[in-house]
DNA sequence: TGTACATCAGTGAACGCGCGTTCACTGATGTAC
DNA sequence: TGTACATCAGTGAACGCGCGTTCACTGATGTAC
């Protein structure tokens, strides 16, 4: 039964936002096309007039995925505002609404260079609005920062999760630990 | 074919050490437990032999690769000599050999919580050998210091290999700037 | 604007495949005498 | 030490299941007149 343009981008992006946010929760393996599809309303026979095959939803879903993550992160302040919202228990448990570099991170590695590729564009951007808030001299300097911060905010709140149920006193105290350790070294 | 109760040890250990292996390369969900058997040299039916589950052997994996890796970076002589060997493009690419914390991270936050007690397990034992490295005067401050080294060590490990293949040259840069970071902010 | 028909988005059954797990069987090991 | 037999580690076929993907079909949409 075929359906209206309007409707056709609509289920478009529903797949698609609904497989950015699946993905983060519960990684690319785990999550199946049927369940996508059927969250997203629709039957999994459908799926490839959207997508050509799951490999390509995921590409398009991290682009997805760190696009939204950019633009809710660069909203901050300032490097103390930004800690205070991304190393806290409540992004740590809601991984499929948080930032898509830490959730989707380790699985990438296994991922092809394609999907990689818009991975990197994700993680420069989320730098670019992570280096406006760095304070030392250079450019250089600013960005070697800035690379520094990221990966110690995605490590953090990697391992927070890592043992967010196996120890959750840990998990708190990993997060409290970057918290300030970043604030006190790079903080304003 | 009964064997020698040396010849079972013998096997069981075999098994679980091409399971940490494969399981740090690949994650728990894409290594079955007939590659596992077949790269231990035995066949699939004989794994129930050794382990309740595939997820009981996930958990023993763990804590093998966690205490094979606390062991090797206990040997580094200082902070400096530590991350000389942790961030560096062949750790990056050999996860198989490298540090279980950092291969499993991400995946053990959807697993049981008694494998992330496990994993837990193995953090406080590589927090401990960091510690030791640390130069703060209390020991609330060196095992917070020590907790966003680690996590800083690992982000930046994750974010290497997310982008390994897909832009090599920001994945030396990243290893590079938290080398020299944490070099210039906690080291010797 | 109204009608006739080609287009094509979505449906649901079906495909081959690999997974974790079970089990009847085999035959060498370990033990009781 | 030698023999007879119970034990049990390993084998390989088989299980049910869910996966990604394909495809004949349906029927509303968009278009040509």
């Amino acid at each position: 039964m075929r359906v209206t343009k309007a409707k056709v981008a609509e289920h478009r992006r529903a797949i698609l936002e609904t497989a950015s946010r699946l993905f983060r929760e519960r990684g690319f393996r785990d999550v199946g096309v049927a369940e996508i599809m059927q969250a997203s309303g629709l039957t999994h026979g459908a799926f490839y007039g959207h997508f050509r095959s799951k490999a390509d939803l995921a590409d398009q879903a991290c682009r997805e995925a760190c696009a939204e993550g950019i633009q809710n992160w660069l909203a901050s302040a300032d490097l103390t505002a930004l800690l205070d919202r991304y190393l806290t228990p409540a992004h740590r448990d809601a991984p499929a609404r948080g930032c898509a570099l830490s959730a989707l991170g380790a699985e990438v590695a296994r991922q092809s260079p394609e999907l990689q590729k818009s991975y990197a564009e994700g993680l420069e951007g989320f730098l670019a609005a992570l280096e406006r808030h760095m304070k030392e001299a250079t450019p250089e300097e600013r960005r070697r920062q800035a690379l520094a911060v990221l990966s110690g905010m995605i490590g953090a709140l990697t391992l927070a999760r890592g043992v967010a149920e196996g120890d959750p006193a840990l998990s708190a105290e990993i997060l409290a630990a970057m918290r300030e350790t970043l604030r006190a070294k790079f903080g304003a």
